[in-house]
Parts: structure tokens; sequence; C-alpha cells
DNA sequence: ATGTGC
């Protein structure tokens, strides 16, 4: 297979940094520099981090010194008192993050977690429904559809208001402890006619959409003691590269597998991509920030600002992060939930009862414990052997629905869509081509108040998503269930 | 990612 275009000018600009790479059979490896000045702070014992960081790609694409040089920073993080990174790997949307880590890392750690590496987007994931109803009747009363559907995306016309003890549920136990106390909320409130299949679906959602989280770490105004909780960024799509969009599921590849999940060619399909919105941000950010405040005082901050907490040295915070980071993996999962849930009433309000199951939920923004060992995927699906996988490509071009195959040369994960290649800025930017064809843009049917989104996240920005599938199939991480084409996408 | 910022 043949070097990526820009490789020897990437090699040039990584040997500056110090760090040397090398591409064999569609990865690139990535060597870190053996000494820092860090090994010489302090005694590291015998534990140091990983020396090198696979990253797989698509043949012919370009790759920024950015992203490796972030990947490279996440390697080699470790904590004096003994954490350390076992394996650092990356998936084939990998690109440069804005927050220091870059989007399709994937790292196992021991002794230590990184608040930063999860950064403020918990539990961001995926979730498909498919439903019973073919396009043409989809399209037949489309317009009237797509009314309701901003309606309640985007001006907030659903009641999704709970009490106080339902929210510290919500916050606290994630998707069946909030179901329970669903039970007593107020009439009118949108999951209420429909709490026995919400509940069928539990385990089809990842850890069955619970974590053991805690509503002290909630943002105030969201778990008072008494009264009504009237949260306005429940049930909202968020921005960015989330979205909601309606498919039909176009081709079968395997037709066992889809059979058992409950996929038929044919039918209308949405998924759903967001997470826990400004709780996630909330929770994310201050602990970033707190630790920072727990790296040992006497020591200086290694340069990539990215501070693990350490099992050793901070037991406690150690606990409390994942307690908070569960807190907001709950408001995720459940967010996502009331999106699909608004969607199915309105389906079902328009185009009379029908079935629209859920297929599948995933997070790929979150640490989870795994053989042993905490594995933080930033932008990066687990795909463990049968898991259902879902990989979207852009708003103009194919879905994946996949089968994991447990890949552990890249932590068992693979990618969580096809990878930006321009930047929201570029794209923007006064003198570019904004014109429907440049951006890719004919024939995309999205929904959206704010034209500058079509223009950030058109087609244009992306990969194309089929050498990005393909990669992952060659190298035995998944393989294809469906394929979904897309109809009509929100983008808030 | 974020009622944002190159």
């Amino acid at each position: 297979m043949q070097q990526p275009k820009n490789f020897k000018r990437l090699l040039q600009a990584l040997a500056k940094q110090g760090l040397d790479v090398t591409y064999n059979d569609r990865t690139y490896s990535v060597r870190l520099k053996d000494s820092s000045e860090f090994d010489r702070q302090d005694a590291c014992p015998t534990n140091t981090s990983a020396k090198t960081a696979e990253i797989l790609l698509p043949e012919g694409f370009p790759v920024e010194a950015k992203a490796l040089k972030q990947l490279a920073n996440l390697a080699q993080i470790r904590h004096p008192a003994g954490g350390f990174v076992c394996k650092c790997c990356a998936t084939p949307d990998f690109h440069p993050g804005d927050a220091g880590v870059a989007i399709g890392s994937i790292v196992q750690t021991e002794g230590m977690v990184i608040p930063a590496a999860v950064g403020s987007d918990i539990n961001c994931g995926m979730r498909l429904h498919v439903a019973d109803l073919s396009l043409e009747k989809f399209l037949q009363k489309r317009d009237r559809f797509v009314q309701l559907m901003k309606g309640d995306y985007f001006f907030g016309t659903r009641d999704v208001a709970m009490t106080a003890k339902t929210s510290r549920a919500l916050f606290q136990y994630g998707i069946p402890g909030w179901l329970d106390a669903m039970l007593d909320a107020p009439t009118g409130s949108i999951v209420k006619s429909n709490l026995h299949q919400l509940a069928d679906e539990i385990d089809r959602v990842y850890l069955g959409g619970s974590m053991n989280g805690d509503w002290k770490w909630a943002p105030e105004e969201l778990v008072p003691d008494t009264g009504i909780v009237r949260d306005g960024g429940l049930a909202t799509i968020g921005g960015g590269n989330h979205f909601v969009e309606i498919q039909v599921v176009e081709e079968i590849e395997d037709k066992a597998t889809a059979f058992v999940w409950g996929v038929r060619q044919g039918q209308l399909a949405f998924t759903i991509h967001s997470g826990s919105r400004n709780v996630g941000k909330y929770i994310g950010g201050m602990w970033r920030d707190r630790a920072q405040s727990a790296w040992p005082k006497h020591l200086k901050y290694p340069d990539y600002r990215l501070f693990p907490l350490s099992v050793t040295a901070n037991p406690n915070l150690v606990r409390e992060y994942l307690q908070a980071e569960a807190t907001a993996a709950n408001y995720g999962f459940i967010n996502r939930l009331l999106l699909a849930e608004l969607l199915r009433l309105r389906l079902r309000e328009v185009y009379g009862d029908l079935a629209a199951p859920l297929v599948y939920d995933l997070p790929h923004n979150i640490t989870l414990f795994e053989g042993n060992r905490w594995v933080i995927r930033k932008g990066a699906c687990p795909a463990h052997p049968q898991q259902p996988v879902i990989i979207p490509g852009s708003m103009g071009t194919t879905s994946y629905l996949l089968i994991g195959k447990g890949n552990s040369e890249f932590l068992s994960s693979a990618s969580h869509g096809a990878g930006r290649v321009r930047s929201r800025f570029d794209l923007n930017r006064e003198g570019a081509d904004k014109s429907e064809e440049a951006l890719g843009l004919t024939g995309v049917d999205c929904i959206t108040l704010r034209e500058e989104r079509r223009i950030e996240e058109a087609p244009a920005a992306y990969k194309p998503i089929q050498p990005v599938i393909d990669v992952q199939i060659a190298a035995g991480l998944v393989g294809v269930v469906a394929r979904l084409k897309p109809v009509l996408t929100f983008k808030a």
C-alpha cells in the first residue's frame, strides 16, 4: 500500500518535535522521543508510558502533524506516583482536536485516569432506530413532519419537564432509575405514554444506559430540592458535528445479523448523534482544572498540559472523577433517548401507529473499565465482538451499521465517523467557494435555522466514508451489516 | 464539544 500524500513533509515537521514516524501496511507508527525532562525530575519507577502509537488511516489521505503531535502527547502521559499509558492508538477518522486531544484517539491506562482526554463532550454517542415506514410514504407527508420536528428540536415545543426527584434520578442512575422515577412525572411529559417500550429497550443501550453517577456533581439548577425542573438543554441536538438524520436502509450485507437486530431493507431509519450538552461541558471543565490542581506541587507541569489523576496518589479524586463523568454520561444517554422519543412520537402522529424500535445506542467519548484497565475513547466507538457499531458518513453520504470484531491491536474500537478534513473556519472564510457543488450539498436536505451550519458541516468538510470503512474492514475492526442512505438531516 | 470563535 502506498504512503499517504503528505508523508515526507509530515516526517520533517515531526522530526523537529522529536517524533519519528513510520508507515507500514495501512498503519502509521509514531515513535516517541526517548528521554524527557520529566524522567529527570522524579524517579518515575518501573513503569513508563507507551513508546509508540499506532494509527489506522485510509489510503491516500493526508494527516495533520498537529493531530500526530497530540497523539504523541497522549501516549506519553504518566504520573510520578506510578500511573502510565499501556497502549495508545487511533482510528481512521483521526484529526486534531481543539482541546489538545486528537479526535479518534484511544488510550489504555493503568493506575490513572485522564479527565482532559475525555474532555467536555462526555458520552457523546450514536443511537439508531429503524421504522416500519417506506421512503415513499414518508416523503408524502415530509413537510408536516419536518415542521413538527423543527418545533421540538429548535423551539422546545414538547414538554420534557421533570420533578426534582426525577431529575436527581436521571443524574444518579441513568436510564433505568430515571424511567422508574418517571412513573410520577408530571402529566404531559413525553415519555410517560411509552414507559414500557423504553424499559424494554434498555438492553440495547451500551451499559444499559446506566453508570454510577451522583446528582451532587450536576449543575445546581438542575437538581433542586423540590419543584419542577425545566432543563432547556435536555432533548436538544447541540452544535458541531451533532445531528439527527432520517435515513433509509438501502442495502443489507450481513443478512443473519440484520435479521437478529431487526433491520430490514427498505425500512426508514433514524440516527442520532449527540451527547451530554452543557452538563458534560460543566463537569468536564471542572475536572480538567481539578486534575491540574492535583498535580504534585514540587513538579513542573509536563509541556503537553494533559493532567492525569493517579490512583496511588489521589484515590478519592479518581473515584470522584469517575462518578462525575458517569453523572454526565447518564445525562447523555437520556438526552439521546429523548431526542429519539420526540421523533418516534411525531412519526406516529403523522404516519399512524408504527413500530420504530431501537437498534442500538453507544457512546464514543467515555472512560470504560475493560479487561482490568481503563480505556479512554475520544471520538472512537467500542467495537467488541458481536457488538453493534454505528458509523455515520456526512449528511450527503452513506452511514453504516456494523458488527464489532474486537481487534485488540486497536483496543476493540472503531471510528465514530468519517473524520473532518476541512476546518469550520476554512469553509466559512471570505473567498471560499460556497457553491452547492463545491460543498457537496447538491441534493442534500438539511434542516437548520443557521445557514453557516450547512456550510461548516457540508459533505466537503468530511472525508468520504467509503475508504474509512474499507480500511477498518481490512484491518479486522468491524464487518458491515447494513448501509443507510440519508434522506434528511436536522442540524441545530 | 460549548448559545463558540479562527
